[in-house]
DNA sequence: TATTACGTTGACGTAAACGTCAACTTGGTT
DNA sequence: AACCAAGTTGACGTTTACGTCAACGTAATA
């Protein structure tokens, strides 16, 4: 597989290798309004800026974002312009996001207490 | 409202109240088979047990767990026994559950550098 | 007694993010 | 020429976690 640099082409196929996900899913994000790649006839040809987006778009999908949010990102990135409503909404959500990791960061404590106490209670039995 | 102690007694729609959630869903978590409260005649009632499961049951969601993996937990704390099998897998689920956050962190981390960058640039053009 | 609040059981609807065909085109290979 | 791999466009199916009626029961209250 190539190397990807600023001059790289990918094929649908190789895009999907790379991330790991289905042609299928690319087109969907295409459908949606994410990625608008070029045409050679009919078929689709990604270049560097495409493979950005979709990072955006998985990285998006990994804090729990909806494609109609990383879409806002995206096309605020794509604008160049300096649309500060756009940017607060953006980065608002990105604090929301801050601050469901805080929260499930205590979740996953109390879980892991919660599981020793059932654990000592069970040896407990056993003796 | 009342306290919550060991002997308190809810109605489904004190519990909604306390967890901020639907009665519609507490039946549906019923129907899915993590919860099961007492009758008195047709009506349910809901003890301190219950109001446990509900709480595990939302921290799983938080979580990002389906309806049934937190089952699966509750299933293990109510059952009383050693099931090693099931506690493995519990356990192994927590791990999963703390290395996304991990991910994440590192994914907003990018994200507000990113932002950052991106309002340089814009800064830098108005100029 | 009529109303109101709260509860119950179906049954069908919904949204998001794709999966899964089917039918077809295109370009390169044997 | 025949074939295969890879790509394309519909179109319908799927899953999870409920939402949203409808039709009915029950208990307290005005």
């Amino acid at each position: 597989m190539m190397k990807n640099d600023k001059t790289t082409i990918y094929t649908i196929s190789d895009l999907a290798q790379r991330f790991d996900i289905t042609t299928r899913a690319i087109r969907f994000y295409e459908s949606e309004g994410l990625l608008s790649p070029e045409r050679d006839g009919q078929k689709r040809l990604y270049r560097h800026k495409d493979y950005i987006t979709l990072k955006l778009i998985l990285r998006g999908k990994r804090l729990g974002w909806s494609l109609a949010e990383s879409r806002e990102l995206i096309q605020m990135y794509g604008s160049g312009k300096n649309n500060q409503e756009q940017y607060q909404k953006v980065l608002e959500k990105v604090q929301e996001s801050r601050e469901r990791l805080e929260q499930q960061k205590h979740d996953i404590e109390i879980m892991l207490m919660e599981l020793d106490e059932h654990e000592a209670r069970v040896q407990e039995v056993l003796k």
